[in-house]
DNA sequence: TGTGCGATATAACGCTGTTATGGCAAGCAC
DNA sequence: GTGCTTGCCATAACAGCGTTATATCGCACA
């Protein structure tokens, strides 16, 4: 009661006591008692601000929509849009990985209890903020301009670098790569092969690929990934 | 009780009937007392043949991937291995869209109920059978034979294949890829710059997506693509 | 003809999401 | 200041969930 007492509104307690809760002990945790004992209030809390569970869940993937597509935005943008690319992929392995249970919920078609957020609002969801596929047809676009990948619609050959990036996340997180190799071995060999295949030049494709990697090693090196650079897509609280 | 007696053991009516209701009816179906009216017995039975619902949903998983492998399997081997990459891709997504519900749980990492199945058991239960994931790497292997994709490690060759196109069978699924385009615009199209990026001669990768197009098309045209050639991973009895 | 043992039905326990009820406190009309 | 309305919350309840303890049934075997 006290101890959890702030001058924060009710809701956005919820919301952050579900992200957490979300993260540290997974989907079985989040139910309606657990959620007001955490907060300090009764259940009535969660039905008098949100309705049900399922508006809540609406919530948490909500922000977790915003806080993936900021951390994609603060991917920074240099002259070689193919290595954007590469970096763009490693910051949206780097959020699934951060939060897996919310990633499932948010984009691998995962229910939460037994409420499932409906494709519609998914899509709506991410299409808002600074939409996170936008990132990606943007930069599609710039290897076209600069010659680098062959002229085509930019939002299919993005479509075609999501599926390839989500299925190896999707892969990783489930587990189906364990003992096979990691992200150096699969994934951006991968991505060499989707850019070479798309008509990047392959010695452009090899410096584009390195400085990727280099960048991952850094990262890597300065500390826990998925706290180098802003908090990924946890909703931890400090 | 005696609507659905008859001589089948009631252990293989519970598995039938859990794969049944959570093909047509979803996750949320899946109750120890819905299940076990279904079968005309009190919900003993699946303590007493199972131990509990996580028991059951692990024969209901493995049942899914002996099914996942068969059909698989049953791609024919033709004297183009990048055609029949194409014919695996599209025998996997078939599969896929016939059991969404099951192949979340058994490829997605999607907790069923408040189970969730251990990675490394679905990893062995990948591995058992024909092993879904070796068929793909058979057909890897002989496209470096013929000198179609270059010489490397086909293992991870196909885990990169395998990401792809499990990446497009999700974001299919959980509907991110809706009114944006389908198989023939994002999934062909990226089997072709894989196949390219992997050394192929542009103009045999041509040929060889055109075949595997004509196939699809052609089992379009033949009637509902999941009932044709063999049931696909649907549990649903007669 | 017992006899033992596996399978089952029944009823219960603790949990879940949800809701009906009642009380409490703040804001506003007069 | 008094009375009323309105919104938020605590309590307690309901139906359903997975699971289990107990008792009963039926069948194989000595």
């Amino acid at each position: 009661m006290a101890s959890t007492s702030s001058e924060r509104p009710v809701r956005v307690r919820l919301v952050e006591a579900a992200a957490r809760l979300l993260s540290r002990e997974g989907p079985q945790a989040l139910t309606a008692r657990r959620l007001a004992n955490e907060v300090g209030a009764s259940t009535m809390a969660l039905y008098t601000h949100f309705g049900g569970m399922p508006e809540l869940v609406r919530a948490v993937v909500d922000e977790g929509f915003a806080r993936l597509a900021a951390h994609m935005a603060a991917v920074p943008r240099t002259a070689d849009p193919v290595a954007d690319l590469g970096s763009l992929a490693l910051a949206y392995r780097a959020n699934a990985l951060a939060n897996p249970h919310l990633y499932g919920v948010m984009l691998g078609g995962a229910p939460l209890g037994r409420y499932r957020v409906p494709p519609a609002e998914l899509i709506e969801g991410r299409r808002n903020d600074s939409d996170t596929f936008g990132v990606l047809v943007e930069a599609t676009k710039r290897a076209m301009a600069d010659g680098r990948f062959r002229s085509g619609d930019p939002a299919v050959v993005s479509a075609q670098l999501w599926s390839a990036i989500h299925g190896f996340v999707m892969l990783e997180l489930a587990g189906h790569l364990a003992g096979e190799p990691d992200v150096e071995t699969v994934l951006t060999p991968l991505l060499a092969t989707i850019a070479a295949g798309l008509g990047d030049d392959p010695e452009a494709t090899a410096r584009s690929v390195a400085a990727v990697r280099s960048h991952l090693r850094a990262e890597a090196g300065a500390g826990a990934p998925r706290e180098a650079g802003g908090r990924a897509v946890a909703v931890d609280g400090p």
